[in-house]
This record gives structure tokens, C-alpha cells and sequence, in this order.
RNA sequence: UGGGGCGUAGCCAAGUGGUAAGGCAGCGGAUUUUGAUUCCGCCAUGCGGAGGUUCGAAUCCUCCCGCCCCAGCCA
């Protein structure tokens, strides 16, 4: 059983599950088709993350297989890159489509054979009207529209003008060919919707070969028919659609009868998950790329650290429901850390390097002590780190005049080096404009390892990496790209967050990072969690910052 | 003022007539060589509101209030 499918097994119940439970059950149907049908016009995000789990965890679950279709109906706006980016993503997020892997592209002539049913049918035509006509006579949210003086042309000169469309004779815009329903109807998407538009346009897939493209409304739910999807799911805001998809599956000929039900999409706090606006966010210059380790987006993500696995165990933990919701960017955190928690090792680093002398440690001398590589994994094994008479701690360790409820480094004060020694500070070293520069520091031989036989204690432990062998690195922190939870998404660019990058040049690390494997996550003691950027080689490390520890010390320290 | 949806804790979310699951956040406390992890405890007399039906209502009925989506030849 792979890991996903054990992940399928526990996942939880929501009301989809309940009517694919209940329609096998029935007998309904003997077997669950799904798809997920992402348009090839930008990158996945989390957002997708949601549906992807929907759609390919109930066919697992249920026994069935998942398509993996691109909708791919507008070619003004797609492009291979983006397809190549998505099935890489699903790939990467966990997902195997098998052999089931489709384009809306591949049924276009299907779908045009279709079209002329309708139209012989009486139930298309042809429309000359302008798109400003189009708009005029559709009516309003509140009144009826009224019908295009083109709507009763004979099936004969509708299907000459359709064919001759086809053709190429007519320009961008000249005409369309729209269902026949209802102009009066007080859903929108019935008064007689466009079902193919004339669109001259090099397609990534067909190329040349058609210069008119079926809209969303007549290529979804036809190409779920084809491929015998049983559960077609959306998020709501196709909810005002489905009159118009099963009036579709109804006029046709088509070789099943798949539904559609709606479920809400996913918001999370601090960011942003339009595909538009991530679009501008990369177009404008405000992220490095798709995969901006910034970026709400699988690419960003996985270039940020975050395992897939996590991704999947939050969208368990989300549910699925019909209730418009912004889910607290914290909840996602919380997951990675469980997970990263149980998986990384453990390293030093110091970010902020302060320099400390021990006074009473031989000049020239070095020894090395043991530490472990995961507190709560005997099997990770240990390493051995040296220690010297000249180190760096964290500049956070240390405060030369320390409120009641600091209890780390300061003048006077005795804490443990981590897996080495205690020491005590004795002396603070300050430069010509008053910045602390050097700690001189005194150790006790006794503790090593990090006790001492006359059983005092010590409040702190700090991490510390030896000022002669550690290496520089630098370390890429992250912060949300939004300072608003819910950023105005209108205005999105003045609520950018301008510290969502910081960038840190010369952070120190234990030797043993210099080894660390592209995007393999480890845990920086007391910091976080980090892994190897892909801008890393042996002669620059470069470490991203995926998610930091709880800190609860911010939290004390910052209510004073 | 048309059509379609949705309202359960600060945030997600179970619940489908029998007396409000779980998670995140928060707050206490224990353990701790990571102020981490782990562990224990607390956190809705209440389910948008008001009526009604019922022995019994978050669940059924009526009215009201609030929020979201729809007037692309986007998806």
C-alpha cells in the first residue's frame, strides 16, 4: 500500500464522499471516475492542492481511476510551459494519473461534430450581433434579455455559417454560435450562452488547425462525458453552471451522464491564491518567479522546503464543505512543523553570528563532542562537532541587560553550549560606536557534554558553531508576502509585504551541512526548519528558511 | 429589485429529531541538554435572529438578518 493510499484509507468524510458513497451503493455506478482539469495558463497553487486530493484521493478510495485533464479551450492564454509545470507539480505532490492523461484539445472535433447536432437539432444558431450587442441584449441581473435578431435563421444557413466559420472566412468577433434556451431566464448562463467563439490563434496542442475554439461551458462537461467521469467537481462558483451542463448531457448524444457537484475553494490567510494575481506578482517583478519560495504556489513550495506529504495531511485536516472560508495560514505551518518535526535531522547554525572567546580554553586545542541527529530517532545515528577555544552563539543569545524572563546568555550568567560545555560570560567587548563585537567567556572543564557532576543546573542551552571550521552560508528567511490576512486583492500590490524576504549573507554552519543534499530538510536546533535552495553549490551554500520553530520566548518577550 | 449558494467558538469543521466530535489558535500545568517536541487540563447552557411544531430541535416549518457567486466571444 503506498503512502498514499494509506493517507486515502484515513481520510475523512465529507458530503462529496457521501454522495459517491451512496451512488455506489445504489448501484448508480459500478466504478468512480474523477478528473482534475486544470487550465494550462499558470502555475498550480495550494489552492489546487485541495482539488488534486479530492478528485485523485476519492478515486483511490473508492477504487477508480482520476483523468488528468487540461481544459485546454482558449489558446490566447495557454501554453506548454504551463502544462509541463502542472504535471511535474502533480507528480511532485504525490498523484499518478496512470495512462488517463487527456486534453479538452482532443475532442475538439468530437465537440465540433456536436455543435452541428445542435444546430440541426434547433437548438444552436449562428449570432452575427457585435459582443457590445451581445452585452446590450442579455439583459440584466434583474431584468430579462431579449432575443438576438439572429436567433430563428433556418438550420441550413446556420449550418453553412457555422462550417464557413470553421473555415476561417470570418474574423475575430464576427460571430458565434450560441445554444438556444431561454433569454429570459433568470440564471445568466441559460440565455443563450456562447458555445463557440471564432478565436485565430496558434494552439499549443493543434496548432493551426482551428480558428474556432468551443468555450468552458460546451468543452467540460461534454469531455467528462466522453471519458466516462461520474463525479465531476468544481468549485462553487460554477454552481450557476450546472443547469447549463446538464442541459448539455441531455441535447446530446453523448456516451454517459456525468454530474457536477461544487465544493468551496480554498483561502488562506496572508496570500493570495487568484491565479491572476500570482500571475501579475511574477509578471511585475514582485517575486523571482513562479517558484518564489514566497509563492503559495506547489513550484514555490517545494522550493521552499514544504514535503508534499504535509501539503496532503493539511487538506485533510481542512475538509471539504460549501462554506466560503479563509483558513488561518497558521493551521498549514502547524502541519509542516509535525511533519518536518518527525522527519529532518538536526543541525547548528548560527544566523547572526557573535563571536566568544573561552578565556580558559587552550589556545591551539580542539576536541570533539557527540550529538545527536534526532532526539526522538535513535536510528538517525550521531555526529561529532568540534569544539575550540574561539566560537560564535547566536546574537539573540545574549543581552547585556536582560529583562526578568531572559534566561540565556549575559554578564555574569552560566549557560550550556549545546552537547558541550557551560560556560559563563565575563566580559562584554564592545567596538568604538558601542556594539557588541566579543563575548570573553570562561568554560568548565567538568561539564563536558553538557552536565555537571555537582548537579547544577543551568535555565538556557544555545546552539553555537566553532569559529574556525563552521562555513559561511547564506540563509534566505521568509515572511508572509501579504502583511493583511485578508489582502485586498484589488490594491494587491501597496499590501505587498516588503520584509517578505530577508536575506541573511553570512550565517555559520556546522561542517556537516556543507554536505546537505538539494531540498533535503533539516532542522536548524532552536531555529527552524531549512533546506539547500537550488541556487546552493559547494562553494555558496544557500539555505531556505521553510517554516521556523515555535517560539514561544517572541511571544513572552514581545508582551514585555 | 432576478437566479444560485452559504451561516455551528478567534480560524477550519463534524453533526441528517435524543440533548454540541476533532483540529488550529489561545490559556494553565508537567517533562525537557532545542523557550522545540511530548504529555495533562481549560476553552460553545450554545448552533445568524425571532416565532412555531414536538415529550425532545443545530437538525422539521414560517418569517427575518447577514455574507458569497453570476450580466466574458475567461475558466
Amino acid at each position: 500500500m503506498s503512502v498514499v493510499e494509506k493517507e486515502a484509507r484515513e481520510a475523512g468524510q465529507d458530503f462529496i464522499r457521501d454522495i459517491v458513497r451512496a451512488d455506489l451503493e445504489s448501484g448508480r455506478h459500478k466504478s468512480i471516475v474523477t478528473r482534475f482539469p486544470p487550465e494550462p495558463n499558470g502555475y498550480l497553487h495550494i489552492g489546487h492542492a485541495k482539488s488534486i486530493c479530492l478528485n485523485f484521493g476519492i478515486a483511490e478510495e473508492f477504487g477508480g481511476h482520476c483523468n488528468l485533464r487540461f481544459d485546454d479551450t482558449n489558446p490566447t492564454k495557454e501554453e506548454q510551459e504551463y502544462i509541463d509545470a502542472i504535471r511535474r507539480d502533480v507528480r511532485w505532490l504525490g498523484f499518478d494519473w496512470g495512462e488517463n492523461l487527456f486534453y479538452a484539445s482532443d475532442y475538439f472535433e468530437k465537440l465540433y461534430e456536436w455543435a452541428e447536432h445542435l444546430i440541426r437539432t434547433g437548438k444552436a444558431y449562428v449570432d452575427d450581433q457585435s459582443q457590445e450587442e451581445m452585452r446590450a441584449t442579455r439583459g440584466t441581473l434583474t431584468e430579462p434579455g431579449t432575443n438576438s435578431p439572429f436567433r430563428d435563421r433556418s438550420v441550413e444557413e446556420n449550418l453553412d455559417l457555422f462550417r464557413r466559420m470553421r473555415a476561417g472566412e470570418f474574423p475575430n468577433g464576427a460571430r458565434v454560435l450560441r445554444a438556444k434556451i431561454d433569454m429570459a431566464s433568470g440564471n445568466i448562463n441559460m440565455r443563450d450562452p456562447v458555445l463557440y467563439r471564432i478565436l485565430h490563434a496558434e494552439h499549443p496542442r493543434t496548432g493551426k488547425k482551428w480558428t474556432i475554439y468551443p468555450s468552458y461551458d460546451f468543452a467540460h462537461g461534454q469531455s467528462d462525458a466522453i471519458e466516462g467521469v461520474t463525479h465531476s467537481i468544481c468549485t462553487l462558483e460554477f454552481e450557476d453552471h450546472r443547469p447549463l451542463y446538464d442541459w448539455l448531457i441531455e441535447n446530446l448524444p453523448v456516451p454517459s451522464q456525468p454530474r457536477q457537484y461544487e465544493f468551496a475553494r480554498l483561502n488562506l490567510t496572508h496570500t493570495v491564491l487568484s491565479k491572476r494575481v500570482l500571475t501579475e506578482l511574477v509578471r511585475g517583478g514582485h517575486v523571482a518567479g513562479w517558484d518564489d519560495p514566497r509563492m503559495p504556489t506547489l513550484a514555490g513550495l517545494r522550493r521552499r522546503g514544504v514535503p508534499p506529504a504535509a501539503i496532503r495531511e493539511f487538506v485533510r485536516r481542512i475538509g471539504v464543505a460549501k462554506a466560503n472560508s479563509t483558513v488561518d495560514v497558521g493551521m498549514f505551518e502547524f502541519v509542516i512543523r509535525e511533519h518536518l518535526n518527525r522527519t529532518a535531522q538536526r543541525r547548528m547554525a548560527v544566523l547572526r553570528p557573535l563571536k566568544i572567546v573561552i578565556e580558559n580554553y587552550p589556545e591551539g586545542r580542539c576536541e570533539e563532542v557527540e550529538a545527536v541527529n534526532h532526539p526522538e530517532d535513535p536510528t538517525a545515528g550521531t555526529r561529532h562537532i568540534r569544539f575550540c577555544r574561539e566560537l560564535f552563539i547566536e546574537r539573540d543569545d545574549f543581552m547585556e541587560n536582560p529583562p526578568k524572563k531572559f534566561f540565556r546568555l549575559s554578564p555574569g550568567t552560566e549557560v550550556r553550549l549545546r552537547y558541550a560545555y557551560f560556560i559563563t560570560c565575563r566580559e562584554v567587548v564592545k567596538d568604538a560606536t558601542g556594539d557588541v563585537v566579543e563575548l570573553r567567556c570562561v568554560y568548565d572543564p567538568t561539564t563536558k557534554g553538557g552536565n555537571a557532576p555537582d548537579g547544577r543546573k543551568v535555565k538556557a542551552t544555545l546552539h553555537w558553531v566553532s569559529a574556525m571550521d563552521s562555513v559561511p552560508a547564506e540563509v534566505r528567511l521568509y515572511n508572509p508576502l501579504f502583511t493583511q490576512p485578508d489582502p485586498d486583492v484589488a490594491n494587491f500590490a501597496t499590501e505587498l509585504n516588503p520584509n517578505s524576504l530577508e536575506v541573511i549573507a553570512d550565517a555559520r554552519l556546522e561542517p556537516a551541512l556543507a554536505r546537505s543534499k538539494s531540498n533535503e530538510p533539516v532542522q536548524f536546533e532552536r531555529q527552524g526548519y531549512f533546506c539547500p535552495d537550488p541556487d546552493s553549490s559547494p562553494d555558496r551554500l544557500v539555505f531556505n528558511r521553510t517554516v521556523g520553530l515555535r517560539d514561544t520566548w517572541a511571544k513572552v518577550s514581545a508582551a514585555g
